[in-house]
DNA sequence: TTGGTAATTGTGCAAGTGTATAATTACTGC
DNA sequence: GCAGTAATTATACACTTGCACAATTACCAA
């Protein structure tokens, strides 16, 4: 009479994985309220009863969501730079015009990253998870800060001051983007972010 | 028998005020989930019917209460600028290390910040706030820049661009001051901040 | 071929959600 | 004082949520 659906026995890993990708995908289009254990489930091609099994709790399954996240995010950001090309200023303005570029400005990136953003108060592992990327992504910024400087001969102290104020520029410009789609033209971004780190460090970089 | 719980009448100002402190209190506590119609009822010391009194839709309370928060920060980075000479340049300081200090930074603020952001995607009422608030602290930010310009006999052609690469700048700053606490010496993000645009207009703001 | 096992499904439930609406009550103007 | 009115409460409802658990079924080993 009642038919049950036909399903493959796909083990731990791959059913866990996409799991956490139905998971991070549902957050990113609708927020965390459209995660829910039913439309999680049936993303992922599954029954809701089969995240219990796998996941003692729903938080858990987001907690893990969030971990992989993070991680994508941190492996992400460091393959990027390996194109980039070889002269300082060059290297720098292609770094920061992808910055605020597709497909790192996505809407999908920044719903997620607001949802993470929001458990760092309170919860310890996401507080360290944010404050890693946060100084890997300006370390790696003021790295380039200096080279640039240093081609061009000029002085290299107040190369902090400067990696702190291009990292929130850079991060509002790509909230903005992601936040607000449709109010920036194409290339817009990108030329206002390498015309403003031109004027903050003093410097003519290529738009290329 | 039943005894109904006794009351007093309180005027719509106030028990719409009373509505909204006590959402974003709950949002700040507890994320978004922590804002259901009677819990915010029981923090207001009120009944949960009371809420659809004032607002049509518990979705107008909350956009409503995101529009409180960030009108009020908008407004602490205007605030005491009558106290300065009447000089733009002064003026435009003053607005800019005022949004990178507290109160205005606050880790309250950001969380709720974020919060909303989760929201938006799919609350057409939160998206509708978003932009205005966003808009409008921008367009006052656009409004300075222009003044100090022109009070420096300089084109203000480009005060689009500049008013968006400020206001980025501002955002980035005031999300990592609220998110990383402790990371920046107390006036460190002013002192930066009124730099930082210092090179990007051009000119020599007073750091006050 | 046949059990055995664990992955997967289906159903049901108790708790919580936003909202609608009628019943009450405090205050206002006369 | 007294009606009228609007603010406030209380109750009910339809729906969703996460979770528990028994029933099934695909795969594996022998």
């Amino acid at each position: 009479m009642t038919e049950r659906r036909s399903f493959v026995r796909a083990g731990e890993e791959t059913r866990r994985a996409a799991l956490i990708d139905a998971t991070l995908d549902l957050i990113a289009e609708g927020g965390p309220q459209a995660a829910t254990v039913r439309a999680i489930a049936l993303r992922a091609g599954v029954t809701p009863g089969l995240i219990r099994h796998y996941f003692d709790t729903k938080e858990d399954l987001v907690a893990a969501a969030h971990e992989t996240l993070m991680n994508g995010l941190t492996e992400a950001s460091a393959a990027q730079l390996d194109e980039l090309p070889d002269d300082p200023l060059a290297r720098l303005a292609g770094f920061v015009g992808n910055a605020v570029s597709p497909p790192v400005t996505d809407p999908r990136g920044v719903a997620l990253w607001a949802a993470s953003m929001q458990l760092v108060p309170r919860d310890s592992a996401m507080r360290a998870v944010h404050e890693a990327t946060y100084l890997g992504f300006r370390g790696r910024l003021e790295d380039m800060i200096c080279e640039a400087l240093h081609a061009a001969g000029r002085p290299t102290q107040s190369s902090r001051a400067l990696a702190i104020a291009g990292n929130a520029l850079l991060d509002g410009l790509w909230i903005e983007a992601g936040a607000l789609p449709g109010h920036f033209a194409p290339g817009e971004l990108k030329s206002i972010a390498i015309n403003a780190f031109s004027r903050l460090l003093e410097l003519e970089l290529p738009e290329g």
